[in-house]
DNA sequence: CTGTTAGCGCCTTCAA
DNA sequence: TTGAAGGCGCTAACAG
């Protein structure tokens, strides 16, 4: 058998209540005791059982984290969630807690839904990544903390970060056009997801507000991946002419459509220049590489991470609505497949 | 309160001992008990604690994966990386195992070690990606059930799983003579890391097995990332003469040189062929796309869950050396970073 | 300051 | 075929 509480207890000659204190930094502790048991502990290494504390304490110092590993076909690979997951990872962990990568309840495997898995880990939060398709109106219900991702969860106990995706892409129309573009362009993503809409809906605004035409030949559906990307760019081409810049709803897609030009003869920047959005690795990975509107995932991660520690510690409705979406910044990044942009 | 086991027994009139076994599958219940008791299941939506069960039985269905964030500077953000975790993740999850990411034990909140965060959360197996310099020998020494992915993992039970490197360099130099080479460069990578040695090696096997000389000043460090890569092209172009085709030891140092070469207005594959190695997304993302000798992540990921499987079903010892060393084959990708190469 | 005690929710012999 | 009872390891009142 592991060695227990009480083996501690024996040891050093007190009662498993007092090695149970000072484990757990009780004050009411003599320091001689403390430094006893604590000696004692060394030597022998305990390690506490988690599940035995969260059985009697009720908190797990686990947060779950859930994803459609097929949401785009890519789950993980998709770069942005990889990058979120692991900015969150650094933060999660200097707080102590780990994280729990719950499989997809679409598996055959489980008939149980996510609001009962979660009750059967007992998790203390969770953490949804990109999607809301599954039913999980419930689990939204429910006082188990969530924080959303790119999805706008709401509920007595749920939050969401987001970045400032319209914002971002206003900013992306206005620096287009101080660079002198005129004919600009846009690929939007999948309208059901709130960051593509938002983008969209940046795009509008910033051409309005720029008096700048909108040119619908040059609007089209450009996906979140790769291959709507190159489609989104072959579409183009049997247009009569092309704009000066197309702003990209994603920089995979961005990447899809670069190379279609190319391999089609065209010259980016000077035949056509192109903006991306999410500032993956990738994107200084290409050649040229991509100009694009950067998430700041490192912000994100602490901010997701903030805010479901708020959320775990306030009673069930103590927080104000405001304090539960946070929107992120973004930040405009020059490359190479674009002019004059700054 | 949430409803517990002793709710069911109560609203089905059976004592709680008859709910566990009808919930645990044992023969020994009426058939109309056990209907009766599942309904009232279903009714009060009862889910199981899972610290009580694991208090009591010991297995967690918990597998926790280790990697160092900071391996390379990237962690989850090596493609890679990212990749094979989804492909395990979606194994497990259909047996019914779930994921715990362990924060990077470097971290300060830390003082406690792996093995003694393994043991706190009692987790029934463990996955090491990529690195082993932490101070591992203890928890290898243990009878934790371990498997490691690029590393070389000993133990009394543990065993890895790792492509089979050497073999797939050698193919890919016997493909670039067939295609009509003879001036062949490698760029190699952290030697200190199996999988960067076993492509070196797959290297000079093959450059002997074809009679092709070496030429040293073709030889130059490359790294695992996009920097190491770029900087290995410029000093290869100090160089008086270029080879005809570079391998690199991976896609991402492959991607630098070629983004290198490029700027100084290099053609590829014409000017100079690349072939990558692991085939992570972004290689057929770039332009020209890039050849490269592919790992199956898939075939990968399976392998993992299927020996930690069967370490975890085994009694310690039982299981023979050679069943505990998996190495998974290779596929060469011809893309358009070479000619004639198929 | 320290020890006693009563569970947390569940599984599993062992009797009935 | 069913139920009673004894823990699993730990924390948190509550006494002393």
């Amino acid at each position: 058998m592991r060695v227990t509480i009480r083996d501690i207890a024996l040891q050093a000659g007190v009662s498993v209540a007092a090695v149970s204190k000072v484990l757990n930094d009780y004050p009411d502790i003599g320091a001689e005791t403390r430094q006893r048991v604590l000696r004692i502990v060394r030597e022998l290494r305990y390690v506490p059982r988690a599940s035995a504390q969260r059985l009697v304490t009720g908190r797990s110092q686990t947060i779950g984290v859930y994803y459609k590993s097929m949401v785009n076909g890519l789950g993980l690979r998709q770069p942005f969630v990889a990058q979120l997951l692991n900015a969150v990872k650094e933060h999660m962990t200097l707080l102590g807690y780990d994280m729990l990568l719950f499989g997809d309840s679409s598996s055959p495997h489980y008939q149980w839904e996510l609001l009962d898995r979660a009750q059967h880990r007992e998790i203390d939060g969770l953490m949804l990544l990109g999607t809301l398709e599954e039913d999980m109106s419930e689990i939204l219900k429910g006082e188990l903390p969530i924080v959303g991702l790119d999805v706008i969860t709401t509920g007595p106990r749920a939050g969401f970060v987001i970045s400032d995706n319209e914002g971002g892409m206003v900013d992306a129309v206005h620096r287009a056009v101080a660079a002198g573009y005129q004919r600009i362009g846009l690929f939007y993503g999948p309208l059901e997801l709130p960051a593509a809409r938002d983008r969209a809906r940046g795009f509008y605004r910033g051409m309005r507000e720029s008096g700048l035409p909108i040119c619908n030949r040059w609007i089209v559906y450009g996906g979140f991946d790769f291959d709507s990307g190159t489609r989104a760019a072959g579409r183009l081409m049997e247009q009569s002419d092309l704009p000066e810049v197309i702003l990209c709803t994603a920089d995979i897609s961005a990447i899809g459509a670069m190379r279609t030009f190319q391999e089609a003869g065209l010259s980016i920047p000077k035949d056509v220049a192109i903006v991306g959005f999410d500032d993956i690795d990738a994107a200084s990975y290409v050649y040229p590489s991509l100009t694009t509107v950067a998430q700041d995932t490192e912000r994100i991660g602490q901010a997701v991470t903030d805010l479901l520690m708020r959320l775990m510690n306030s009673p069930v409705g103590s927080m104000r609505d405001s304090a539960r979406r946070v929107h992120v910044p973004t930040t405009f990044v020059a490359r190479q497949s674009t002019r004059n942009m700054v």
